[in-house]
RNA sequence: GGAUUCGUGGUCUAGUGGUAUGACGUCGCAUUCACACUGCGGAGGUCAGGAGUUCGAAUCUCCUCGGAUCCA
């Protein structure tokens, strides 16, 4: 123990600074020669924008709660570091800032501007990882980007694709005929526009639409099933207008039928709403425009037109038929090409695929545990409704390259040797001839791989996996992660983690809430609500913002939030360093404290076992991972139990030179050391600073976790009923009118059923002559309520627990206090269960000059001073 | 349109069948003793609404309304 006194506020900034600039990386390293149980944690790879936001806190928080838990009751943790970089938002940043269009430089540059700017996004977002005290094992730090990495990303490419797991087809894409690249929705623009919407005759319906040159195209024409005009066409056939082939009518709930005439025809693809009913109505495919925008042969006599001359000579055509009947003009939002504005077409495109098998996904993500349980339900609902299998080629640059080649001659697919991993098959070539004809000339794949295949092996990764057999960490013990990507990334990690190893990737999975706005929505720059934990660190502490991270709402709970509970936890720690100052102040007067010494007083052995159930209580939690339920315990218990009562019964002895003092000594010492073990996975920080203090100068992070365990029934029973005297009396004292410390005179305190001896805590405390006596009051006793005990009433009697119950209540005095063997019910004899009620009692006293006084069934007698 | 989830005093929140938890706020009282980022006491709730199951429902079931998130 150190000698000096606390310094009288607790100063979060400096202690913060201090701490963190002596503990080291290697403290958290996972031991690979370790004997201690592995405890692998399968961290989130961040996608590096340069920035954490707070609902990245919230998430390292639980993961570091969990770490330092972990290692304190003897695991070898692995706590990694991974960025998740490839990506389209990295690949728009670096177009913006150098002015340039990903098609202006080779390939090769873009990559490395991207791989630049991802570099410097990492290497802020690890300072803030680092300032926020998590206790991240840096040597297992990966970067997706990097070939060790996606050398491996290919390599599980490979071993899919041998396995069968993964094939191409064609899929519909967003597609600029302008710069003839397919694009992400992301990067779709929206604009406001005007159209004009057609009304002509299909074969005896009328149909309005927008896209006429898309007639060719059309596989099918929808009406809403609640529809009257048209209930009785579904399933009908129309033959299209101009082009002839044979459609279905088919009813969709999607189509609205206040639209135009409510029938709507699907054409491949106009927008996103025939993509799904195309889909969900398994149409058959056809194509009108190429990529470069114009009509392809199915379109006859248009075929070479571009779109809107298409358009216009169609429309042309139908008023010659006179089939026409109207057109409207309408304001449409047209989704463009974010780079040049061209409306963008839906096209079909050949795709590369991963097959999906959602049962055995499910089968595998039953047999991990999952916190909350009910999240699993997401999953298996999603893999339930999965139509089609994963599309995994996109057409961009800065990706892992998908690693394979076409054979000029012959389009024989070639692949690479796993051992010349990674590849970019647009840079390099094959070592070998095409195996089936020879040739020698190929084409590389140009499509890169969806940033998910990436970020679907991380626990492979972490866990050593290499291509050869199983890895040695493997399985990880537990995936944290948001429940918005339960569909993405627990899914995905799931079926890759089937189809590679035939086992499932974790033993648990723990899913956060998403953090909300202080206005309940989520965090946006639009709407304004945005808190970084910049803005809360600043003012209140890394430590306060890890408390409101881990009680602002229960595991898995959305949490909004809330600067009332980063000032609790503020508080909280003030009011704990004050707990700390106090109590050392008091162990420093008398040191060194025999370490024989026991607890011996009434309130010391109170103490202790409450300290007991508390610990039993935080460590149950921690095991749930429910760190809201830890967290709250350890505050009730710190200021409720130890600073509220605790402290104020024992001043009395720890100001005496009495011996009785060494007794609460022990009992300070020994809560101090588990508070700030139990403390310090929550608050690092605060318990290393406390604990710097009550302990000589030791780490926290090397303490293991409390055990402490004491058992004592009768304290805990005793204990209370002295809690609850002291709540009444100081009502009693607030009613008077009298200050807390006021003297208060004779209290007489009757437990006729055991002897009590509080070592004169009590009087001490209320500032009172106290004394006890285990005997009856000599006053007047009646009999006052019952109180069912309803777990045993309703139980037993079930329909008849109402009529019993009003029986009882009915009875005389003495069968309340002696239950009779049964009571009559409407002329029925019911026996009386046991523990059915107790009563209490209501004193009287007549020409006593004291206040009388109930503790529940204790009775106080008051003689003012 | 589908899925999940939530709706608890003024605000936020805990609570998986037995008289509703805590925080912040609010009102009153006290105190300079480790702590005013304090202590004590009080007020404030038809647990969104309706129906059902049950001796008993915030809790289970169904419906309605409202919010959020994910997906289309």
């Amino acid at each position: 123990m150190l000698t000096e006194e606390l310094p009288k506020t607790y100063d979060f900034a400096s202690v913060e600074k201090r701490w963190l600039d002596q503990w080291n990386d290697s403290d958290f390293y996972f031991d690979k020669n370790s004997k201690k149980p592995q405890y692998v944690i399968d961290t989130p790879p961040p996608y590096p924008t340069g920035k954490l936001h707070i609902g990245h806190a919230l998430n390292w928080v639980y993961m570091d709660i969990i770490a330092r838990y972990k290692r304190m009751t003897g695991y070898n943790v692995m706590f990694p570091q991974g960025w998740d970089c490839h990506g389209l938002p990295t690949e728009v940043k670096v177009e913006e800032t150098h002015h340039i269009t990903k098609n202006d430089v080779s390939r090769e540059e873009f990559r490395k501007m991207c791989r630049d700017l991802t570099i410097e996004n990492i290497g802020r977002m690890r300072q803030s990882l680092r300032t926020m005290g998590f206790s991240i094992d840096w040597s297992n730090e990966y970067i997706t980007m990097q070939p060790y990495y996606y050398a491996k990303t290919q390599l599980s490419f490979l071993r899919m694709l041998k396995a069968g797991y993964i094939y191409q087809d064609e899929h519909p894409v967003n597609y600029c005929t302008r710069c003839e690249t397919a694009i992400a929705f992301a990067e779709v623009s929206y604009y406001e526009g005007e159209t004009l919407l057609n009304y002509f005759d299909f074969d005896g319906l009328e149909i309005a639409t927008t896209r006429p040159e898309l007639l060719a195209a059309c596989v099918g024409v929808a009406v809403h099933p609640d529809d009257k005009r048209y209930t009785s066409l579904v399933g009908k056939k129309l033959r299209v207008p101009i082009f002839g082939h044979e459609v279905t009518i088919i009813s969709d709930d999607a189509v609205d039928m206040t639209f135009g005439s409510g029938a709507v025809m699907i054409c491949t693809f106009g927008d996103k709403t025939d993509v799904f009913w195309w889909k969900k109505h398994h149409l058959a495919l056809r194509k009108a425009l190429t990529t470069k925008g114009t009509m392809t042969a199915i379109c006859g006599k248009y075929e070479g037109m571009t779109s809107k001359d298409c358009r216009e000579a169609i429309l042309a055509d139908m008023k010659e038929l006179g089939i026409l009947k109207g057109q409207k003009k309408i304001e449409q939002r047209v989704g463009g090409c974010w780079r040049c504005k061209t409306p963008i077409e839906i096209l079909s495109e050949k795709q590369w695929f991963v097959k999906v098998n959602g049962d055995e996904v499910v089968k595998a993500a039953r047999e991990i545990k999952w916190y909350p349980e009910h999240m699993l339900q997401r999953l298996e609902n999603w893999a339930g409704q999965m139509e089609w299998d994963w599309c995994i080629s996109r057409q961009r640059v800065f990706a892992t390259p998908i690693p394979v080649w076409f054979c000029d001659k012959c389009g024989e697919l070639i692949l690479p040797d796993e051992a010349d991993l990674p590849v970019d098959p647009t840079m390099e070539k094959p070592k070998h001839a095409c195996p089936k004809c020879g040739g020698t000339e190929f084409t590389g794949e140009k499509d890169v791989l969806d940033t998910w295949m990436d970020s679907s092996i991380t626990d492979l990764h972490v866990t050593g996996w290499d291509g050869n057999g199983m890895p040695p960490y493997f399985p990880a013990q537990i995936r944290p992660q948001g429940h918005d990507i339960i569909r993405t990334w627990a899914f995905y990690t799931i079926l890759r983690s089937m189809a590679l190893l035939g086992e499932k990737p974790w033993d648990g999975i723990l899913i956060n809430g998403m953090v909300l706005g202080e206005d309940g929505f989520k965090m946006s720059k639009s709407r304004g609500n945005v808190i970084g934990p910049e803005d809360v660190m600043g003012p209140y502490g890394v430590d306060a913002l890890r408390q409101w991270a881990a009680a602002g709402s229960s595991t898995g709970q959305d949490i909004l939030f809330n600067w009332n509970d980063v000032i609790a936890a503020s508080r909280f720690q003030t009011k704990m360093w004050n707990i700390m100052r106090f109590s050392l102040m008091q162990i420093q007067k008398e040191s060194p404290v025999p370490e024989t010494d026991g607890p011996s007083a009434l309130m010391d052995r109170w103490m202790l076992a409450n300290l007991s159930k508390t610990i039993t209580e935080v460590t149950g939690s921690m095991e749930a991972y429910l760190f809201d339920k830890g967290l709250k315990a350890i505050r009730d218990f710190a200021w409720n139990v130890m600073a509220d009562e605790y402290l104020e019964f024992v001043k009395g002895r720890l100001y005496s030179e009495d011996s009785s003092r060494a007794g609460a000594i022990y009992t300070l010492k020994t809560t101090l050391d588990s508070l700030c073990t139990m403390l310090s996975p929550y608050i690092p920080f605060f318990a290393q600073e406390c604990y710097y203090h009550l302990s000589g100068g030791e780490r926290i992070i090397d303490h293991p976790w409390t055990t402490f365990s004491y058992t004592d029934e009768d304290a805990l029973r005793d204990g209370d009923l002295i809690i609850r005297i002291v709540g009444v009396l100081r009502k009693y004292k607030h009613d008077a009118g009298l200050a807390l410390n006021a003297p208060l005179g004779d209290v007489t305190v009757y437990t006729p059923s055991r002897e009590i001896d509080d070592s004169g805590d009590l009087g001490r405390t209320m500032n009172a002559e106290v004394t006890w006596k285990a005997e009856e009051p000599a006053l007047d006793k009646t009999v006052g309520e019952v109180a069912f005990n309803k777990g045993v009433v309703g139980k037993t009697l079930r329909g008849k627990a109402g009529a019993f119950m009003e029986a009882v209540k009915a009875l005389p005095d003495e069968d309340k206090i002696t239950p009779p063997v049964s009571v009559v019910i409407d002329g029925e004899e019911v026996p009386v269960p046991e523990n059915a009620w107790t009563t209490s009692y209501v004193y009287s006293v007549s020409g006593e000059a004291v206040d009388v006084i109930m503790a529940d069934d204790v009775m106080i007698t008051v003689k003012r001073s």
